[in-house]
DNA sequence: ATGAAAGCGCTAACAA
DNA sequence: TTGTTAGCGCTTTCAT
């Protein structure tokens, strides 16, 4: 009836549940006989046994479970993300635990105690700050980390990041191929590293391409969403009302965007242009379809995932600090010629 | 340097570990004095002590970690329904270890032994079978088990569906009022419960309301997919051409209705109406918006919570077999009168 | 090649 | 009120 363990294993074969312990591990430094190993399996099977890994995690001090925390699951930006470490994760015997966010940093450390209590070998961390002792001191202790799109600034934590450097030119490139002069930038929060990464590249780029910014005209939002991206779309058209060309530093702010005009009777892209950044899902059936910097959330998770296990069961060679993944622009409707002919 | 223990809280205070155990414990059947209590806490706090719940649940056979299965994390659908859980497990201090079946059996078999191997409290399970003998076993055999949204046939495992029956007939309804006669329905794989229910409301609603059915224009996914929805609305609109309505038993079949109409030259609403059912994010943004029944995601999500920590920490009581859940119809653009005049 | 024994960190009788 | 003891199921060193 009750689940069986390696005593109700061993007592059946007629062995010491070492040998038991031994027959099932397949790199026992000293295995049994063959011949030993083939009935203990058997008997095993026949019983139904399965491990208790509570019990070798114990022993062990590792519980083939990590820890994995997001701002939150229902932004589409994460499931892929959390499907791409999970595809490395599970064909090795690892679980993970998923935790929430919501972008408050005294839940985060709440939950980041929750995920040492049950002892994970290591955490992937895709909500992390640009600046956060508790994950710094965790780290410090020795707790496999990785963090995913963001960085933990001062830190030796190995990230893996998109190339926002890039993103943000290309998409700047393309508002300026199709003739926009004056352009805006709804910015990410700058506690984050992609907010303030992006910035810089909006202004490193701009000024590379000779694109004269009106100061006023880049506004940081506070969170990433569509009413920030809403709210600091006011801002920046009240600020040079010539503009016909805005950038933004998520798709959520991009999508707040959209609203904005249309609530000011403005259209898109007729009147003014809007950019986003990553690509999440359903983007193309939205109109008018938001052009994009399109990363690679699926292989994120996967990088970041391996880098994790590779800090747990590597050899103790050094990881490389710093996986960036290429990105790319993905040109929709919502951004096209100046001044074109429209409806 | 390294995690600090009872034992090592014990030292600290002077007193045995048992008593810390106890003083720390908030239902301790015999707890320490209040002052030394009071001692043990604070010397707790200053060593950064944290339970090893490994530990604990290794002794107490409780981990504190419940397990939630899904067919796929990057459906839209059950982002919702997992915040719903989190927030009634995770003020407890439970942990949820979520998987991905992919609607794959064996994969979910494989699944079940790795959070039955990680002793989870319990299982809820968002992705069952009509027919699943694995899930059945490990009811029979005591694990705490809820369904949610789909249930498993023959069983008393507990489950939280959505109002199905209503649902379907607020849409029939729907699509009658405006005028529809010739309604064909997308029906859901049968073996999911949802599809079996949902096609029998169809057809019981269709002969209450005294609609006419042919028989070839209700057609059985073999998947909850787009793909899947656009082939079956072919072989709906071949079956009978005069078909200007289509009921789907959920809203990726209705997206995929719209794609196969629209591939066909037909638009809709004008020439077919196409409903849905879910309401997952982002249906009222896409063009022309779909009318579809609305469930209660997150809600749902809190009550299989409810119901779950009930079974694992309850009296024995029985739980109620069976939570049905209220449902909505969502009028949107997908659906219009019949013979409109178009643009 | 196999068995014996210790112990991971914790809880819960039972004893004092 | 507090301490002692045993043991959850497993791994692993050491002995045979």
């Amino acid at each position: 009836m009750k689940k069986p363990t390696l005593k109700d294993v061993a007592r059946e074969v007629g062995v010491h549940v070492s040998s038991v312990s031994r027959a099932l591990d397949p790199n026992a430094r000293t295995p049994p006989a063959d011949e030993m190993i083939l009935r203990i399996k058997e008997a095993a099977d026949r019983l139904g046994y399965r491990p208790n890994r509570l019990a070798a995690g114990l022993r062990t001090k590792r519980t083939m479970t990590v820890g994995v925390i997001i701002p939150d699951i229902t932004n589409t930006l994460f499931p892929p993300i959390l499907r791409g470490i999970e595809s490395v994760l599970e064909p090795l015997g690892y679980a993970a635990i998923i935790v929430n966010t919501d972008g408050l940093p005294e839940r985060e450390d709440r939950l980041l105690d929750v995920l040492q209590e049950r002892g994970v070998d290591g955490i992937i961390h895709v909500a992390v700050l640009r600046h956060d002792p508790k994950v710094a001191q965790m780290a410090r202790e020795g707790l496999p980390l990785v963090t995913l799109n963001r960085r933990l600034e001062n830190s030796d934590i190995p990230c893996v990041t998109n190339d926002d450097d890039a993103g943000i030119e290309m998409a700047l490139r393309h508002l300026m191929d199709l003739g926009h002069v004056h352009i805006g930038h709804v910015a990410g929060p700058t506690v984050f590293s992609t907010g303030k990464q992006r910035l810089a590249a909006f202004e490193t780029a701009s000024r590379k391409l000779g694109i004269q910014i009106v100061p006023a005209a880049v506004v940081p939002a506070s969170r990433y969403d569509e009413t920030e991206g809403a709210r600091c779309t006011d801002l920046v058209m009240r600020a040079n009302p010539r503009i016909t060309g805005i950038l933004c530093a998520n798709d959520r702010l991009a999508l707040g965007a959209l609203e904005a005009l249309s609530q000011k009777g403005l259209s898109c892209p007729r009147d003014v242009s809007v950019t986003g950044f990553n690509d999440i899902p359903f983007l193309d059936r939205i109109p008018p379809g938001l052009t994009t910097v399109r990363t690679e959330k699926f292989e994120a998770g996967q990088t970041a995932a391996r880098l994790l296990l590779e800090i747990i069961n590597g050899d103790g060679n050094p990881v490389p600090p710093e996986t960036v993944l290429p990105v790319k622009l993905i040109i929709r409707g919502s951004t096209g010629p100046i001044g074109a002919m429209g409806a």
